[in-house]
DNA sequence: GTCTATACAACGATAGAC
DNA sequence: GTCTATCGTTGTATAGAC
């Protein structure tokens, strides 16, 4: 408990209220992961985001309005796997992403949101889809076009490349992403996730350049 | 199999306090399904229960043991899928089994029990793993186990039985799962239903009677 | 704008009548 | 064993001082 509060008077750039603002979301993030959302209470937010509670209220109007915006900001910063250098070696690049893809979906902080939607999903449908859509689909998306732009290189032969990106990332989280959901597994267990990779790519036809489609086996 | 209690009184019913166990158990599980855990309160449950909450708290002693009580006794109850004829066409049999194991996996009641144990999870670990050892990781080892009778038969060709299983029932789920649990599917959609059930069974290798093992073209 | 202090309802759990 | 009535605590949300 040190009073960090200090020397921030600097900067009037990012105004005082957005970096108050952000700090909340921050606390809220925090204690809305550890005790889900009836669990969490707004004491405890203020008291981990040094603010009181009429500041909180003041700007989020009621807790689910907080909840809502702790879920959807994350859902848009943190799912944000970026492809790598796409020239080259289409196999290893795409094993690079799928190493990046499983630690990210098996992190602490990750696995935190995905329980709050899936608890709170039924409660807050319109949280639960604006979540997915930034986050998990939009990864699928970001995929799908690396997929169409290796096939128009002649590097993979996909035929829907939407629906084979989702399935190579399904491939990837499997049974792992449930029991990591549900706290059953301490770490990424290196093994498993290097034969899960192994697995999805299996799955991957990496046309040779110069065989754009034709499967025909010389020798 | 049923829970008759091996001595119990020469009346054969079962006692008064075990309905009303089994009333207050049913109620509970409707509740907390429908609030979560920390949402659902306690005189909810009795209203539901048409109990009163110094008789719900005579039966289990606290909230938390009640809970426990409904995911342990509802993941070895509901989760019971018998793999039906083993006889005949292995193909046909588990086509049969997969239906009816997305139909489960995908029914509210059970989509409800797996966001409770996901949700809670970290703070209930013991449940949790309990939850998983008597539903999902005991069909996966009833599947296993008829994959290894169909293996001595000859009429399947796997390697690790249990793994394989495991992998078909992930392939089952795939992304539906996690939508469902969500709760961004408003009921199982058939069409994808159908294409998840014939791309688990194309991954299965059915070795053709009189062919055991060895994948040798006579002729 | 941000704090302290508080209003008011609902929570889990229990005592005591029957 | 099961009920009614109630305890003490804690929850969300707000009013008023600075």
């Amino acid at each position: 408990m040190t009073t960090t509060n200090g020397q921030e008077s600097a900067r009037g750039k990012a105004s005082r209220g957005e970096r108050r603002r952000a700090e909340i979301l921050q606390a809220a993030a925090e204690v809305f992961v550890r005790s889900g959302y009836a669990g969490a209470t707004v004491d405890e937010i203020a008291n981990v985001a040094q603010a009181s509670k009429a500041t909180i209220y003041s700007f989020f109007g009621d807790k689910a309005a907080l909840f809502a915006a702790v879920i959807v900001e994350r859902a848009e910063s943190v799912l944000a796997l970026d492809l790598g250098a796409s020239g080259g070696d289409v196999e290893a690049a795409l094993a690079r992403f799928a190493r990046r893809y499983i630690a990210a979906v098996l992190s602490p902080e990750i696995l935190g949101l995905y329980r709050l939607v899936i608890a709170e999903g039924p409660r807050f449908p319109d949280i639960a889809r604006a979540f997915f859509s930034g986050g998990p689909e939009r990864i699928a998306a970001q995929l799908g076009a690396q997929f169409e732009r290796w096939r128009a290189a002649g590097l993979l032969a996909v035929d829907d490349p939407l629906r084979e990106a989702t399935r190579f990332l399904e491939t990837l989280r499997g049974d792992l992403h449930l029991r990591a959901l549900a706290g059953l597994l301490s770490e990424p267990p290196e093994r498993e996730v290097a034969l899960r990779i192994a697995e999805a790519l299996s799955r991957i036809d990496f046309t040779p350049p110069g065989v754009p489609i034709a499967p025909k086996p010389a020798r």
